[in-house]
DNA sequence: TTATTATATAGCTAAAAGCTATGGACTTTG
DNA sequence: CAAAGTCCATAGCTTTTAGCTATATAATAA
């Protein structure tokens, strides 16, 4: 069975068609109809019975689908590898990254470097940390950035440095407040809360089951970034990453960190199997001494 | 890719050579080279560094080989599937069984099935468990008898009757004991055991150590079968299925059930997505009807 | 140096995969 | 019920792919 009679069969098998699967397929139905006979003949028995114009898989169809769709998926990831492959080019960095470092800190850094080093090219992209990952094992990215991420299989971590929850606000609320906050010190206030639980979000409930606080929050933003701006707008107040909070942006915000310290690790993430090259290492330690935490 | 690139570049990876992969796959050397060649102008990357008459795997090579071992796992898979479902005839009863009934019981009730149905062909096969489990599951059996047999993944059990685990013996050694022992009675006598432990000696052991009883035996067997006929040379004593005990051979053998009765279930093992067809129904009771238990 | 082995190229043939055109069988619709 | 639409199969053609032999070239082994 060659690999087209198993995409062929594959198409007609799930369509219920000969001439779907040949639309489906963008080729002529005379095609599909002669190679799945072809197929037939060589197999040496039927796979779909001919009844009244209509399609009905035999039982070996329905074994053999068992199969061929497992193959066919295999070969459907086979070609995005290639195409990733196809598409690599040592003169590229090929990065992604969650949104809370990906939409100034690093989008920053970035500017830095290719200011220094003038020929370098970027392919940049945010993402959610599950779809990072997928990129970087599909060798789509090769490199990704996140804040305490959780260990996944085939991912080796690299730690960049070090960043702490703060509460941003601009009225003064805190003003006469020392240095460092308690959680209890946000109770009653309006406060914009994240929606999307993460590592970051995970880190502060359990801070917050801890020293059981709990703020009603009226507004429910999705991201660090928008909750910022929020803040920036008059909202009230918000609890963020350091490194959103010195980001800029509308306002005039003040940030306060707590006492003891919600501190998190910013890890660059890359695939196990495939080291880091030299131009890598290099721009990695590039940003090391060129973040502002 | 297609599946003739898949394959072609996997064997050239595996073997290190393109002649050696052309002799591995029965064909020219100048057709594997072309091929590979092709493949790489399609992808846009070199596949292999041909350096001084050698080739030396690129990176990418490396990264595809990954995939593709699996595809090609996969393929051969789907082969083999295809060659037992070409092989299928509805007029062919393709039956495995383990040796405790495979050697003597079984080829006697196909035999009296075969003298009634005069046209039935069967393909027949005695083997380990777990290689018959697999026969099934891979099409290459349709049914399968195996002796109190574990619990497994898609396979579903019809319980066919009863045996039990009986002593065997033929010098006048248990003439004089009640109709059914103790596992203790057999203390002191010359035993032959059963080298692999399966279900069967698993429930014999389990016995054994609730009642802590102990035998030691100067022969180790590797079936019931061979244990059987020892006995019948003159061996000693051994515990045997009832089937194997009522067997003919070598010898004058009697048996003794214990007190109270060791009973294993035999049963009959299908691919559960298959269900049984008529006829296979008609030869299981069959079976039932005229198996001596 | 000579023989052996590996890869690549050239030139050919056969098989496979694609196309358009067309006809017959069944379904849906006016 | 007739017309239109949908589906599959066949015929006849072209392009691409996969295979072959013969042969050249470079590296390795004897």
């Amino acid at each position: 069975m060659k690999l087209r009679q198993i995409e062929i069969f594959n198409e007609v098998y799930v369509i219920g068609s000969i001439s779907g699967a040949a639309r489906s397929l963008n080729i002529a139905q005379p095609t599909v109809s002669k190679i799945l006979k072809h197929t037939e003949d060589k197999l040496g028995f039927l796979l779909f019975q001919r009844s009244r114009g209509r399609l009905i898989a035999s039982s070996e169809a329905n074994v053999l689908y068992k199969e061929t769709k497992n193959i066919f998926r295999q070969i459907v990831k086979l070609q995005n590898t290639v195409d990733n492959l196809k598409n690599w080019d040592a003169g590229k960095f090929r990065i992604v990254s969650v949104a809370a470092l990906g939409l100034e800190v690093l989008p920053k850094v970035i500017q830095q470097y290719r200011a220094k080093f003038k020929e370098t090219q970027f392919i940049y992209q945010t993402d959610h940390f599950n779809n990072m990952v997928k990129s970087i094992l599909d060798y789509e990215k090769d490199l990704g950035f996140a804040l305490n991420p959780p260990r996944r299989e085939g991912i080796k971590e690299i730690p960049i440095g070090e960043g702490e929850l703060v509460c941003i606000y601009q009225n003064n609320e805190f003003d006469n407040f020392p240095d460092r906050l308690k959680l209890s010190d946000l109770e009653g206030f309006d406060f914009v809360s994240i929606e999307s639980s993460g590592p970051l979000g995970d880190i502060l409930s359990e801070r917050m089951i801890g020293e059981s606080s709990n703020f009603n929050s009226k507004i429910i933003a999705q991201t660090y970034f928008v909750a910022r701006n929020m803040v920036g707008f008059g909202c009230g107040i918000a609890i963020v990453d350091s490194l959103t909070a010195k980001s800029e942006g509308p306002g005039n915000l003040k940030f306060k960190g707590f006492q003891p310290p919600i501190k998190f690790t910013i890890k660059a993430l890359h695939a196990e199997e495939r080291p880091l090259s030299e131009v890598y290492q290099h721009f990695l330690s590039f940003i090391k001494s060129n973040i502002q935490f």
